[in-house]
DNA sequence: GTGGTCTAGACCACC
DNA sequence: GTGGTCTAGACCACG
């Protein structure tokens, strides 16, 4: 998998390991059982710290979407992928409202909302289409 | 007005402050001229340091929102509505785009998207009737 | 003559009004031993405070523009307009010098800067033959 | 680079710094990308205050001539320098204006005006080509 | 009374 | 080590 890490972003390092991650896993790239690369060979292909690429290993750890066995390696999860799904569907729901909240605070009318949505959702299919060519 | 303020938020008190003016103003609640409170009331009111209150008034000064002359206090700004208007959607839109992408990632089809943002926007209207009676 | 505040600039009440006093007695638009207004009739027409208004003629009395004498109210100086004239000039050569920096280090050639001047200089003769009509 | 501080300045610290830093900035001298000391670091050398030197950092952030990640240290941003030049050049005009509008009332003519920042020009170049030697 | 500047010092998150 | 936030408190200029 691809890591594109964003040293002018005001996203943590390890926020935006993690949240690769995350989606990579979510959208079934990296499969149950998968190997992950060693946290310092992570560390050495993302020119990040040791110490950051561990620490985006632990949160996932943490939230159910790795495993490591001490001596073996990290591997993704096997665990109930629907939970994790509910999970991130959770936090996808409250950046949402936020962003509606200040829709809301600009006038913006539903159909204006619901449009822009649209074509950002559009954009992004173009995007993912492209990537995989 | 009114200012709510979440101590257990991870969002920066002044950052807070200076939002909830963001959209009061933008949402024509505090017309051009008004004055605002001095940064030491508002400060007593939210029960923040006076530094505090201070920063937000900063923050909205430097992006034109507010204009405070020194010995008069700070008043709401006459400037370029449009101008600020735009600003604001331009990052609602980076907001949605990120939104966007997450929901993509978690295989969320385009119609239930448009589904939830459509309930939260009802929500969201509901909400504002409610504060208004 | 006429006096103009902005409520918006950043340059203190009393510092505009001694400003464009100052002025009107260097271009000799109030001639020496011309009675001024009294403070409080100059704090009622242009609505700032007493206080602000003492301050800007206090400030002028200093720098030799005005004499008040007590009962009888506050005239433009007889003095030795010569020597005014040479303060005016420092401190424009003080203020031109700063711009000049500025200019240099924005790498801006001697000719721009002096075209960009005449320009100036031109509006602003431009402005005052208006104004006079 | 060079930043000299002058206590007896009516211009505040931070607007020093971060003036001195906007110029070398805008003439090259730092070119983007370039990491700035730490705030720490610049406060000491200056004999400032931490929050004194971050003030002047954040302003220049605001600007868009910084950028900052947390934990990594401030960089000279990568930003279009053709905006930020406009930006000061619009600065400038506004101070020149003022400067030209105060000559015009000392009525100093064109030719004297021009022949003035003629010869601040040329100081000021004979001034930079000295700190080079 | 207002805001503006500068200070010291504490605690936190990130690398 | 880095920057980010919040605090209290002092002193000044402006109205």
């Amino acid at each position: 998998m691809q890591i594109l890490i964003a040293n002018q972003s005001s996203e943590p390092l390890y926020a935006q390991i993690a949240r690769q991650i995350r989606q990579a896993v979510l959208r079934g790239e990296l499969p149950p059982g998968e190997p992950m690369p060693s946290i310092r060979h992570l560390a050495g292909e993302l020119r990040v710290s040791v110490i950051t690429a561990k620490r985006a290993y632990d949160d996932l750890e943490g939230e159910g979407f790795l495993v490591t066995s001490p001596g073996r390696g990290t591997f993704v999860s096997q665990a109930d992928s629907t939970r994790l799904r509910e999970v991130a569907l959770c936090q996808l729901e409250e950046q949402l409202s936020v962003a509606v909240d200040e829709a809301w605070a600009l006038g913006i009318s539903q159909e204006e909302l619901l449009e822009t949505v649209r074509t950002l959702y559009e954009e992004e299919e173009k995007r993912a289409s492209n990537s995989i060519k």
